[in-house]
RNA sequence: GCGGAAGUAGCUCAAUUGGUAGAGCGAUAGCCUUCCAAGCUAUAGGUUGCGGGUUCGAUCCUCGUCUUCCGCUCCA
Protein backbone atom coordinates (compact mmCIF):
# COMPACT_ATOMS: atom_id res chain seq x y z
CA UNK A 1 0.00 0.00 0.00
CA UNK A 2 2.96 2.55 0.84
CA UNK A 3 4.92 1.79 -2.26
CA UNK A 4 1.63 2.55 -4.09
CA UNK A 5 0.66 5.44 -2.34
CA UNK A 6 4.37 7.17 -2.80
CA UNK A 7 3.46 6.02 -6.81
CA UNK A 8 0.44 8.16 -6.97
CA UNK A 9 2.85 10.56 -4.83
CA UNK A 10 5.17 10.39 -7.71
CA UNK A 11 2.57 10.55 -10.69
CA UNK A 12 0.84 14.06 -9.13
CA UNK A 13 4.37 15.51 -9.05
CA UNK A 14 5.21 14.51 -12.56
CA UNK A 15 2.42 16.01 -13.51
CA UNK A 16 3.29 19.50 -11.97
CA UNK A 17 6.74 18.77 -13.13
CA UNK A 18 6.22 18.53 -16.85
CA UNK A 19 3.21 20.44 -17.45
CA UNK A 20 0.28 18.21 -17.03
CA UNK A 21 -1.68 19.39 -14.36
CA UNK A 22 -1.23 22.40 -11.56
CA UNK A 23 -2.85 23.37 -8.64
CA UNK A 24 -5.51 26.28 -9.51
CA UNK A 25 -4.44 29.52 -8.95
CA UNK A 26 -1.47 28.00 -7.14
CA UNK A 27 0.64 31.64 -6.63
CA UNK A 28 -2.54 32.59 -4.32
CA UNK A 29 -2.07 29.26 -2.09
CA UNK A 30 -4.52 27.38 -4.61
CA UNK A 31 -7.79 26.68 -4.32
CA UNK A 32 -8.63 23.83 -2.65
CA UNK A 33 -10.33 20.92 -4.77
CA UNK A 34 -9.37 22.74 -8.50
CA UNK A 35 -6.69 22.22 -10.70
CA UNK A 36 -5.42 23.60 -14.04
CA UNK A 37 -4.27 21.27 -17.26
CA UNK A 38 -0.99 22.43 -18.44
CA UNK A 39 0.73 22.19 -21.99
CA UNK A 40 0.45 18.93 -22.13
CA UNK A 41 -2.27 17.94 -19.75
CA UNK A 42 -4.66 20.04 -22.09
CA UNK A 43 -3.33 18.27 -25.16
CA UNK A 44 -3.90 14.68 -23.24
CA UNK A 45 -7.14 15.71 -22.46
CA UNK A 46 -8.67 16.81 -25.20
CA UNK A 47 -7.11 13.79 -26.57
CA UNK A 48 -9.00 11.36 -24.65
CA UNK A 49 -11.98 13.65 -25.20
CA UNK A 50 -11.47 13.58 -29.06
CA UNK A 51 -11.27 9.71 -28.82
CA UNK A 52 -14.05 9.11 -26.81
CA UNK A 53 -16.28 11.43 -28.82
CA UNK A 54 -15.56 9.72 -32.39
CA UNK A 55 -15.86 6.12 -31.20
CA UNK A 56 -19.22 7.99 -30.22
CA UNK A 57 -20.86 9.88 -32.75
CA UNK A 58 -18.26 8.58 -35.62
CA UNK A 59 -18.19 4.76 -35.02
CA UNK A 60 -22.12 4.62 -33.98
CA UNK A 61 -24.33 6.13 -36.95
CA UNK A 62 -27.49 6.34 -34.05
CA UNK A 63 -25.58 8.94 -32.01
CA UNK A 64 -25.40 12.58 -32.69
CA UNK A 65 -23.68 14.86 -30.34
CA UNK A 66 -25.41 18.61 -29.23
CA UNK A 67 -23.12 20.77 -26.97
CA UNK A 68 -25.64 22.30 -24.61
CA UNK A 69 -25.02 25.10 -22.00
CA UNK A 70 -24.04 24.98 -18.62
CA UNK A 71 -26.40 27.41 -17.52
CA UNK A 72 -30.03 25.72 -17.25
CA UNK A 73 -33.76 27.23 -16.60
CA UNK A 74 -33.98 26.70 -13.11
CA UNK A 75 -36.78 24.37 -13.37
CA UNK A 76 -34.71 21.80 -14.65
CA UNK A 77 -33.37 20.77 -11.32
CA UNK A 78 -36.60 20.30 -9.96
CA UNK A 79 -37.66 18.60 -12.58
CA UNK A 80 -34.08 16.10 -12.63
CA UNK A 81 -34.83 16.42 -8.63
CA UNK A 82 -31.39 17.59 -7.87
CA UNK A 83 -33.19 20.45 -5.99
CA UNK A 84 -34.77 18.05 -4.01
CA UNK A 85 -31.68 15.38 -3.57
CA UNK A 86 -29.19 17.49 -3.73
CA UNK A 87 -28.75 18.81 -0.22
CA UNK A 88 -28.85 17.24 2.77
CA UNK A 89 -29.52 19.07 6.37
CA UNK A 90 -26.34 18.01 8.81
CA UNK A 91 -25.42 18.61 12.32
CA UNK A 92 -22.32 17.83 14.44
CA UNK A 93 -21.77 16.83 17.97
CA UNK A 94 -19.98 19.30 19.82
CA UNK A 95 -18.37 16.88 21.69
CA UNK A 96 -17.57 14.19 19.49
CA UNK A 97 -16.83 16.21 16.69
CA UNK A 98 -19.39 13.90 14.91
CA UNK A 99 -21.05 14.97 11.60
CA UNK A 100 -24.80 13.03 10.75
CA UNK A 101 -26.91 13.91 8.16
CA UNK A 102 -29.57 14.80 10.84
CA UNK A 103 -31.87 12.18 8.71
CA UNK A 104 -29.71 9.60 9.31
CA UNK A 105 -29.53 10.41 12.81
CA UNK A 106 -33.33 10.12 13.58
CA UNK A 107 -33.76 6.86 11.33
CA UNK A 108 -31.24 5.40 13.77
CA UNK A 109 -32.91 6.77 16.86
CA UNK A 110 -36.37 5.38 15.53
CA UNK A 111 -34.83 1.93 15.00
CA UNK A 112 -33.65 1.80 18.35
CA UNK A 113 -36.81 2.56 19.24
CA UNK A 114 -38.63 -0.19 17.04
CA UNK A 115 -36.71 -3.17 19.26
CA UNK A 116 -38.67 -1.93 22.37
CA UNK A 117 -41.57 -3.86 21.30
CA UNK A 118 -45.27 -2.29 20.30
CA UNK A 119 -45.18 1.07 22.16
CA UNK A 120 -41.70 1.84 20.58
CA UNK A 121 -42.66 1.00 17.05
CA UNK A 122 -45.64 3.68 17.44
CA UNK A 123 -43.30 6.30 19.11
CA UNK A 124 -40.65 6.01 15.80
CA UNK A 125 -43.76 5.75 13.43
CA UNK A 126 -44.92 8.98 14.70
CA UNK A 127 -41.76 10.44 15.12
CA UNK A 128 -40.29 9.81 11.68
CA UNK A 129 -43.66 10.97 10.20
CA UNK A 130 -42.78 14.20 11.90
CA UNK A 131 -39.30 14.62 10.42
CA UNK A 132 -40.51 13.92 6.87
CA UNK A 133 -43.08 16.87 7.74
CA UNK A 134 -40.21 19.36 9.03
CA UNK A 135 -38.16 18.38 6.30
CA UNK A 136 -40.23 18.38 3.85
CA UNK A 137 -40.86 22.49 5.18
CA UNK A 138 -36.56 22.75 5.77
CA UNK A 139 -37.69 23.78 8.99
CA UNK A 140 -34.29 23.32 10.74
CA UNK A 141 -35.32 24.99 14.26
CA UNK A 142 -37.93 22.03 14.07
CA UNK A 143 -36.03 19.18 13.21
CA UNK A 144 -33.42 20.90 16.04
CA UNK A 145 -35.99 20.52 18.58
CA UNK A 146 -37.37 17.28 17.66
CA UNK A 147 -33.77 15.66 18.03
CA UNK A 148 -33.22 17.77 21.80
CA UNK A 149 -37.13 16.66 23.07
CA UNK A 150 -35.98 12.99 21.93
CA UNK A 151 -33.21 13.31 23.35
CA UNK A 152 -31.22 11.91 20.72
CA UNK A 153 -27.39 11.59 21.55
CA UNK A 154 -24.35 11.02 19.52
CA UNK A 155 -22.98 7.48 19.74
CA UNK A 156 -19.64 8.44 20.22
CA UNK A 157 -19.94 11.10 23.02
CA UNK A 158 -23.28 10.02 23.92
CA UNK A 159 -24.39 13.69 24.80
CA UNK A 160 -26.90 16.27 22.62
CA UNK A 161 -24.34 18.81 22.67
CA UNK A 162 -25.15 19.65 18.91
CA UNK A 163 -24.35 22.47 16.91
CA UNK A 164 -27.26 24.33 14.95
CA UNK A 165 -28.49 22.25 11.39
CA UNK A 166 -26.83 23.57 7.96
CA UNK A 167 -27.71 22.74 4.73
CA UNK A 168 -25.26 21.68 2.54
CA UNK A 169 -26.08 22.66 -1.14
CA UNK A 170 -24.21 20.01 -3.18
CA UNK A 171 -25.08 22.32 -6.41
CA UNK A 172 -23.18 25.86 -7.17
CA UNK A 173 -25.99 28.79 -7.74
CA UNK A 174 -24.99 31.80 -9.62
CA UNK A 175 -27.41 34.87 -10.64
CA UNK A 176 -28.39 35.35 -13.79
CA UNK A 177 -28.95 39.39 -14.68
CA UNK A 178 -26.94 42.32 -13.83
CA UNK A 179 -29.06 43.76 -10.67
CA UNK A 180 -28.55 41.22 -7.79
CA UNK A 181 -31.87 42.11 -6.05
CA UNK A 182 -33.63 41.41 -9.09
CA UNK A 183 -31.51 38.64 -10.56
CA UNK A 184 -32.79 35.15 -10.39
CA UNK A 185 -31.03 32.09 -8.93
CA UNK A 186 -29.53 29.76 -11.13
CA UNK A 187 -27.49 26.81 -10.97
CA UNK A 188 -24.43 25.62 -12.30
CA UNK A 189 -25.06 21.89 -13.72
CA UNK A 190 -24.38 19.61 -11.92
CA UNK A 191 -24.20 16.31 -14.75
CA UNK A 192 -24.48 17.57 -18.52
CA UNK A 193 -27.22 14.62 -18.73
CA UNK A 194 -30.34 17.43 -19.02
CA UNK A 195 -28.84 19.14 -21.32
CA UNK A 196 -29.56 16.41 -23.84
CA UNK A 197 -32.79 15.50 -22.41
CA UNK A 198 -33.99 19.09 -22.51
CA UNK A 199 -33.01 19.17 -26.29
CA UNK A 200 -34.47 15.60 -27.06
CA UNK A 201 -36.94 16.18 -29.46
CA UNK A 202 -35.44 18.74 -30.99
CA UNK A 203 -32.40 16.87 -31.36
CA UNK A 204 -34.71 14.09 -32.88
CA UNK A 205 -36.66 15.35 -35.20
CA UNK A 206 -33.57 18.02 -36.81
CA UNK A 207 -31.19 15.02 -37.35
CA UNK A 208 -34.18 12.36 -38.11
CA UNK A 209 -33.35 10.00 -35.38
CA UNK A 210 -35.33 7.04 -35.30
CA UNK A 211 -34.98 5.10 -31.82
CA UNK A 212 -33.01 3.65 -30.24
CA UNK A 213 -30.78 6.43 -30.71
CA UNK A 214 -27.63 8.26 -28.66
CA UNK A 215 -26.67 11.90 -27.90
CA UNK A 216 -23.43 12.44 -26.94
CA UNK A 217 -21.77 15.28 -25.21
CA UNK A 218 -18.89 16.55 -23.60
CA UNK A 219 -18.76 19.22 -20.99
CA UNK A 220 -17.82 20.78 -17.75
CA UNK A 221 -20.50 20.40 -14.47
CA UNK A 222 -20.07 21.32 -10.86
CA UNK A 223 -20.65 20.02 -7.62
CA UNK A 224 -19.85 21.24 -4.48
CA UNK A 225 -18.27 18.29 -2.47
CA UNK A 226 -17.77 18.37 0.93
CA UNK A 227 -14.66 16.64 0.78
CA UNK A 228 -12.90 16.45 -2.30
CA UNK A 229 -9.27 14.97 -2.39
CA UNK A 230 -7.50 12.52 -4.33
CA UNK A 231 -5.75 15.01 -6.72
CA UNK A 232 -8.30 15.38 -10.03
CA UNK A 233 -9.74 12.25 -9.16
CA UNK A 234 -12.75 14.06 -6.85
CA UNK A 235 -12.77 17.72 -8.17
CA UNK A 236 -15.79 20.85 -7.83
CA UNK A 237 -15.06 21.70 -11.30
CA UNK A 238 -14.71 18.54 -13.47
CA UNK A 239 -15.53 17.62 -17.31
CA UNK A 240 -18.31 14.61 -18.49
CA UNK A 241 -19.16 12.60 -21.83
CA UNK A 242 -22.19 11.42 -21.48
CA UNK A 243 -24.20 9.34 -23.85
CA UNK A 244 -27.74 9.44 -23.28
CA UNK A 245 -29.60 6.42 -25.24
CA UNK A 246 -32.89 6.64 -26.03
CA UNK A 247 -34.86 3.15 -26.38
CA UNK A 248 -37.90 1.46 -26.30
CA UNK A 249 -39.62 0.57 -23.07
CA UNK A 250 -39.09 -2.89 -22.13
CA UNK A 251 -35.50 -3.06 -23.99
CA UNK A 252 -33.57 -1.45 -21.36
CA UNK A 253 -32.60 -4.09 -19.82
CA UNK A 254 -30.72 -5.72 -23.26
CA UNK A 255 -29.82 -2.22 -23.88
CA UNK A 256 -28.18 -1.35 -20.86
CA UNK A 257 -25.97 -4.88 -21.10
CA UNK A 258 -25.02 -4.07 -24.47
CA UNK A 259 -23.26 -0.44 -23.16
CA UNK A 260 -22.19 -2.00 -20.43
CA UNK A 261 -19.86 -4.51 -22.58
CA UNK A 262 -19.67 -1.68 -25.73
CA UNK A 263 -17.78 0.59 -23.12
CA UNK A 264 -15.37 -1.53 -21.30
CA UNK A 265 -14.13 -2.47 -24.86
CA UNK A 266 -13.93 1.21 -25.33
CA UNK A 267 -11.55 1.32 -22.37
CA UNK A 268 -9.62 -2.22 -23.21
CA UNK A 269 -8.93 -0.90 -27.06
CA UNK A 270 -6.37 1.48 -25.26
CA UNK A 271 -4.36 -1.01 -24.70
CA UNK A 272 -5.24 -1.22 -20.55
CA UNK A 273 -5.01 -4.78 -19.04
CA UNK A 274 -8.33 -6.31 -18.88
CA UNK A 275 -7.32 -7.23 -14.95
CA UNK A 276 -7.61 -3.79 -14.37
CA UNK A 277 -11.05 -3.12 -14.30
CA UNK A 278 -14.07 -4.41 -12.79
CA UNK A 279 -17.90 -3.68 -12.66
CA UNK A 280 -19.42 -2.99 -9.66
CA UNK A 281 -23.24 -3.19 -9.23
CA UNK A 282 -25.27 -0.79 -7.63
CA UNK A 283 -27.24 -1.98 -4.58
CA UNK A 284 -28.30 1.02 -3.88
CA UNK A 285 -30.26 2.87 -6.97
CA UNK A 286 -30.27 6.42 -7.36
CA UNK A 287 -33.48 8.17 -7.15
CA UNK A 288 -33.83 7.69 -11.62
CA UNK A 289 -32.56 4.70 -11.96
CA UNK A 290 -33.65 0.98 -12.10
CA UNK A 291 -30.25 -0.48 -12.43
CA UNK A 292 -26.78 0.61 -12.67
CA UNK A 293 -23.19 -0.17 -12.49
CA UNK A 294 -19.73 1.37 -12.24
CA UNK A 295 -17.00 0.55 -13.93
CA UNK A 296 -14.13 0.87 -11.62
CA UNK A 297 -10.28 0.61 -12.29
CA UNK A 298 -7.32 0.09 -10.21
CA UNK A 299 -6.06 3.47 -9.41
CA UNK A 300 -3.04 3.23 -7.57
CA UNK A 301 -5.16 4.11 -4.27
CA UNK A 302 -7.54 1.29 -4.95
CA UNK A 303 -10.42 0.21 -7.30
CA UNK A 304 -12.56 3.61 -8.52
CA UNK A 305 -15.50 4.28 -10.75
CA UNK A 306 -14.11 5.74 -13.80
CA UNK A 307 -17.30 5.37 -15.54
CA UNK A 308 -21.54 4.84 -14.80
CA UNK A 309 -23.92 2.90 -16.97
CA UNK A 310 -27.21 3.77 -15.56
CA UNK A 311 -30.47 2.69 -17.01
CA UNK A 312 -32.46 6.06 -15.97
CA UNK A 313 -35.71 4.55 -17.32
CA UNK A 314 -38.35 7.31 -18.16
CA UNK A 315 -37.87 9.17 -15.24
CA UNK A 316 -36.10 12.39 -16.76
CA UNK A 317 -38.53 12.59 -20.04
CA UNK A 318 -41.53 12.47 -17.91
CA UNK A 319 -40.52 14.60 -15.10
CA UNK A 320 -39.41 17.50 -18.13
CA UNK A 321 -43.04 16.48 -19.77
CA UNK A 322 -44.63 17.12 -16.34
CA UNK A 323 -43.06 20.48 -15.54
CA UNK A 324 -42.86 22.01 -18.68
CA UNK A 325 -46.63 21.18 -19.93
CA UNK A 326 -44.95 19.89 -22.99
CA UNK A 327 -45.39 16.38 -24.42
CA UNK A 328 -41.92 13.95 -24.69
CA UNK A 329 -43.14 11.87 -26.76
CA UNK A 330 -41.97 10.08 -29.53
CA UNK A 331 -44.11 8.37 -32.30
CA UNK A 332 -42.62 4.68 -33.04
CA UNK A 333 -43.66 3.47 -36.58
CA UNK A 334 -41.99 0.35 -36.67
CA UNK A 335 -44.25 -2.55 -35.51
CA UNK A 336 -44.80 -4.84 -33.21
CA UNK A 337 -45.53 -8.81 -32.84
CA UNK A 338 -49.36 -8.00 -34.01
CA UNK A 339 -47.82 -6.23 -36.94
CA UNK A 340 -49.31 -2.42 -35.28
CA UNK A 341 -46.92 0.33 -35.14
CA UNK A 342 -45.60 0.77 -31.09
CA UNK A 343 -46.99 4.10 -31.44
CA UNK A 344 -46.56 6.97 -28.79
CA UNK A 345 -44.75 6.67 -25.97
CA UNK A 346 -41.96 8.25 -23.48
CA UNK A 347 -38.58 6.53 -24.34
CA UNK A 348 -36.63 4.54 -21.56
CA UNK A 349 -33.10 5.83 -21.47
CA UNK A 350 -29.56 4.38 -20.94
CA UNK A 351 -26.99 6.36 -19.87
CA UNK A 352 -22.89 5.94 -19.74
CA UNK A 353 -21.59 8.42 -18.09
CA UNK A 354 -18.15 8.99 -17.88
CA UNK A 355 -15.69 11.65 -15.79
CA UNK A 356 -13.10 12.80 -18.43
CA UNK A 357 -11.00 13.77 -15.69
CA UNK A 358 -10.78 10.79 -13.97
CA UNK A 359 -10.15 8.95 -17.36
CA UNK A 360 -7.04 11.47 -17.26
CA UNK A 361 -6.10 10.37 -14.42
CA UNK A 362 -6.66 6.60 -15.24
CA UNK A 363 -4.12 7.12 -18.54
CA UNK A 364 -1.53 8.58 -16.13
CA UNK A 365 -1.88 5.97 -13.38
CA UNK A 366 -1.35 3.10 -16.10
CA UNK A 367 1.53 4.77 -17.99
CA UNK A 368 3.74 6.29 -15.46
CA UNK A 369 6.72 3.55 -14.96
CA UNK A 370 9.88 4.38 -13.06
CA UNK A 371 11.77 1.71 -15.14
CA UNK A 372 15.15 0.26 -14.29
CA UNK A 373 17.29 -0.66 -17.22
CA UNK A 374 20.85 -2.56 -17.59
CA UNK A 375 22.58 -0.93 -19.94
CA UNK A 376 25.63 -2.39 -22.41
CA UNK A 377 28.71 -2.29 -20.13
CA UNK A 378 26.26 -3.45 -17.21
CA UNK A 379 25.98 -0.42 -15.10
CA UNK A 380 21.71 0.09 -14.71
CA UNK A 381 20.54 3.54 -15.02
CA UNK A 382 16.50 4.38 -15.03
CA UNK A 383 14.55 6.01 -16.72
CA UNK A 384 10.76 7.64 -16.15
CA UNK A 385 8.66 7.17 -18.44
CA UNK A 386 4.72 7.56 -19.14
CA UNK A 387 3.34 4.97 -21.27
CA UNK A 388 0.29 6.67 -22.77
CA UNK A 389 -0.72 4.99 -25.81
CA UNK A 390 0.03 6.79 -29.06
CA UNK A 391 -3.26 7.56 -30.60
CA UNK A 392 -3.81 10.09 -27.24
CA UNK A 393 -0.10 11.18 -26.46
CA UNK A 394 0.49 15.19 -26.16
CA UNK A 395 3.10 14.99 -28.76
CA UNK A 396 3.53 12.52 -31.27
CA UNK A 397 6.92 12.61 -32.65
CA UNK A 398 10.16 14.49 -31.54
CA UNK A 399 12.67 15.61 -34.56
CA UNK A 400 15.79 15.62 -33.53
CA UNK A 401 18.92 16.72 -35.44
CA UNK A 402 22.01 15.08 -33.68
CA UNK A 403 23.58 18.25 -34.19
CA UNK A 404 22.62 21.96 -34.96
CA UNK A 405 25.25 22.14 -37.27
CA UNK A 406 26.35 20.87 -41.07
CA UNK A 407 22.72 21.65 -41.77
CA UNK A 408 21.15 19.07 -40.16
CA UNK A 409 18.36 21.52 -38.42
CA UNK A 410 17.56 22.50 -41.74
CA UNK A 411 16.88 19.08 -42.69
CA UNK A 412 14.99 18.45 -39.60
CA UNK A 413 13.03 21.70 -40.31
CA UNK A 414 11.46 20.12 -43.47
CA UNK A 415 10.19 16.77 -41.80
CA UNK A 416 8.67 19.15 -39.32
CA UNK A 417 6.91 20.97 -41.75
CA UNK A 418 6.11 18.03 -43.33
CA UNK A 419 4.77 16.18 -40.95
CA UNK A 420 3.11 19.25 -38.63
CA UNK A 421 -0.17 19.09 -40.34
CA UNK A 422 -1.28 16.05 -39.55
CA UNK A 423 0.08 15.73 -36.12
CA UNK A 424 1.47 17.31 -32.81
CA UNK A 425 5.61 17.62 -33.25
CA UNK A 426 8.00 18.52 -31.29
CA UNK A 427 11.57 19.62 -32.34
CA UNK A 428 14.94 19.90 -30.16
CA UNK A 429 18.36 20.73 -30.85
CA UNK A 430 19.70 21.19 -27.18
CA UNK A 431 22.01 18.71 -25.10
CA UNK A 432 22.64 15.08 -25.84
CA UNK A 433 20.78 12.82 -27.92
CA UNK A 434 19.98 10.39 -24.95
CA UNK A 435 18.86 13.46 -22.49
CA UNK A 436 16.58 14.51 -25.41
CA UNK A 437 14.82 11.30 -25.31
CA UNK A 438 14.58 11.27 -21.64
CA UNK A 439 12.96 14.06 -22.05
CA UNK A 440 10.57 12.79 -24.60
CA UNK A 441 9.93 9.41 -22.63
CA UNK A 442 8.62 11.88 -19.27
CA UNK A 443 6.03 13.10 -21.56
CA UNK A 444 5.06 10.05 -23.69
CA UNK A 445 5.95 10.95 -26.79
CA UNK A 446 5.76 7.53 -28.49
CA UNK A 447 8.18 8.59 -31.30
CA UNK A 448 11.91 10.16 -31.77
CA UNK A 449 13.51 10.67 -34.85
CA UNK A 450 17.19 11.37 -35.42
CA UNK A 451 18.64 13.24 -38.25
CA UNK A 452 22.25 12.29 -38.59
CA UNK A 453 25.11 13.02 -41.01
CA UNK A 454 24.22 9.87 -42.79
CA UNK A 455 20.46 11.60 -43.46
CA UNK A 456 22.37 13.49 -46.08
CA UNK A 457 23.52 11.13 -47.73
CA UNK A 458 20.99 8.79 -47.87
CA UNK A 459 17.91 10.46 -46.75
CA UNK A 460 17.75 7.70 -44.09
CA UNK A 461 16.76 8.76 -40.24
CA UNK A 462 16.82 6.78 -36.86
CA UNK A 463 13.08 6.37 -35.73
CA UNK A 464 13.56 5.16 -31.98
CA UNK A 465 10.62 3.55 -30.23
CA UNK A 466 9.44 5.13 -26.71
CA UNK A 467 8.27 1.82 -25.17
CA UNK A 468 11.03 -0.49 -26.70
CA UNK A 469 13.79 1.95 -26.48
CA UNK A 470 14.72 -0.05 -29.60
CA UNK A 471 15.92 1.64 -32.43
CA UNK A 472 15.53 1.61 -36.44
CA UNK A 473 16.95 3.38 -39.67
CA UNK A 474 14.27 3.95 -41.99
CA UNK A 475 13.67 6.45 -44.71
CA UNK A 476 12.96 9.71 -43.86
CA UNK A 477 9.75 10.17 -46.49
CA UNK A 478 8.31 6.96 -44.29
CA UNK A 479 8.30 8.65 -40.93
CA UNK A 480 5.16 10.24 -41.41
CA UNK A 481 3.18 7.05 -42.10
CA UNK A 482 4.51 5.65 -39.35
CA UNK A 483 3.62 7.63 -37.09
CA UNK A 484 0.10 7.88 -38.48
CA UNK A 485 -0.29 3.95 -39.02
CA UNK A 486 0.14 4.38 -35.03
CA UNK A 487 -1.91 6.96 -33.82
CA UNK A 488 -5.48 5.54 -35.93
C1' G B 1 -15.75 21.00 8.74
C1' C B 2 -12.94 18.13 12.97
C1' G B 3 -8.20 15.71 14.69
C1' G B 4 -2.89 14.70 13.54
C1' A B 5 1.65 15.85 10.59
C1' A B 6 4.22 18.99 7.30
C1' G B 7 5.55 23.73 4.50
C1' U B 8 13.31 26.61 2.97
C1' A B 9 15.32 27.88 -5.08
C1' G B 10 11.38 24.50 -10.39
C1' C B 11 12.70 19.41 -7.67
C1' U B 12 15.36 16.67 -3.48
C1' C B 13 17.31 18.38 0.84
C1' A B 14 21.19 21.36 4.22
C1' A B 15 21.93 25.55 7.72
C1' U B 16 25.43 24.32 15.57
C1' U B 17 22.05 26.22 22.15
C1' G B 18 18.19 31.89 17.93
C1' G B 19 23.37 35.30 14.71
C1' U B 20 19.86 38.27 8.41
C1' A B 21 20.31 30.96 3.65
C1' G B 22 23.78 26.75 0.83
C1' A B 23 24.44 22.17 -2.25
C1' G B 24 23.07 18.62 -5.95
C1' C B 25 19.83 18.00 -9.87
C1' G B 26 16.91 20.92 -13.15
C1' A B 27 16.40 25.56 -16.21
C1' U B 28 18.65 29.35 -19.53
C1' A B 29 23.00 30.96 -22.75
C1' G B 30 27.53 29.28 -24.80
C1' C B 31 31.54 25.42 -25.76
C1' C B 32 31.95 20.23 -27.42
C1' U B 33 29.36 17.41 -32.19
C1' U B 34 28.45 12.92 -29.35
C1' C B 35 22.43 7.69 -30.99
C1' C B 36 19.97 6.61 -24.76
C1' A B 37 20.11 11.41 -18.43
C1' A B 38 24.49 13.02 -14.69
C1' G B 39 31.77 16.44 -20.07
C1' C B 40 33.25 22.14 -19.68
C1' U B 41 32.02 27.56 -18.72
C1' A B 42 28.71 31.25 -17.29
C1' U B 43 23.91 33.10 -15.64
C1' A B 44 19.27 33.41 -13.41
C1' G B 45 16.31 31.84 -9.39
C1' G B 46 14.52 32.65 -2.07
C1' U B 47 10.79 38.96 1.96
C1' U B 48 12.49 30.64 4.54
C1' G B 49 3.81 29.69 2.79
C1' C B 50 1.52 34.40 4.78
C1' G B 51 0.62 37.82 9.11
C1' G B 52 1.36 39.18 14.21
C1' G B 53 4.28 38.40 19.01
C1' U B 54 8.88 37.56 22.16
C1' U B 55 14.11 39.19 21.22
C1' C B 56 19.51 43.61 20.01
C1' G B 57 18.58 39.78 16.29
C1' A B 58 13.75 34.51 14.21
C1' U B 59 14.25 29.36 8.95
C1' C B 60 14.64 28.00 14.39
C1' C B 61 10.55 29.97 20.02
C1' U B 62 5.14 31.46 20.23
C1' C B 63 0.01 32.72 18.35
C1' G B 64 -3.11 33.15 14.20
C1' U B 65 -3.99 32.06 9.15
C1' C B 66 -3.46 29.52 4.32
C1' U B 67 -2.12 25.19 1.64
C1' U B 68 -0.86 20.01 1.25
C1' C B 69 -0.84 14.94 3.15
C1' C B 70 -3.15 11.08 6.58
C1' G B 71 -7.66 9.65 9.35
C1' C B 72 -13.07 10.80 10.15
C1' U B 73 -17.90 13.01 8.22
C1' C B 74 -20.71 13.68 2.81
C1' C B 75 -20.82 11.94 -2.31
C1' A B 76 -27.57 11.84 -6.12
Amino acid sequence: MSIQENKFQAIISHAKEYGFVFPSSEIYDGLSAVYDYGPNGSELKKNIRDYWWKSMTQLHDNIVGIDAAIFMHPTTWKASGHVDNFSDPMIDNKDSKKRYRVDHLIEAFADKLKEQGDEGEKKAGDLLAEMDQLLAKDDYAGLKQLIETNKISCGISGTCNWTEIRQFNLMFDTKLGSISEEADTIYLRPETAQGIFVNFLNVQKTARMKIPFGIAQTGKAFRNEIVARQFIFRMREFEQMEMQFFVRPGTQKEWYNFWKEERLKWHLSLGIAKEKYRFHDHAKLAHYADAALDIEYEFPFGFKEVEGIHSRTDFDLKNHQEYSKKKQQYFDNDLDENGKPYGNYIPYVVETSIGLDRMFLLILSEAYEEEMITKDDGTTDSRTVMHIPAKIAPTKLAILPLTKKDGLPEIATELMNDCKYSFKCFYEEKDAIGKRYRRQDAVGTPFCVTIDHQTKEDQTVTIRHRDSMLQERIPMSKVKEIVLAAIQ
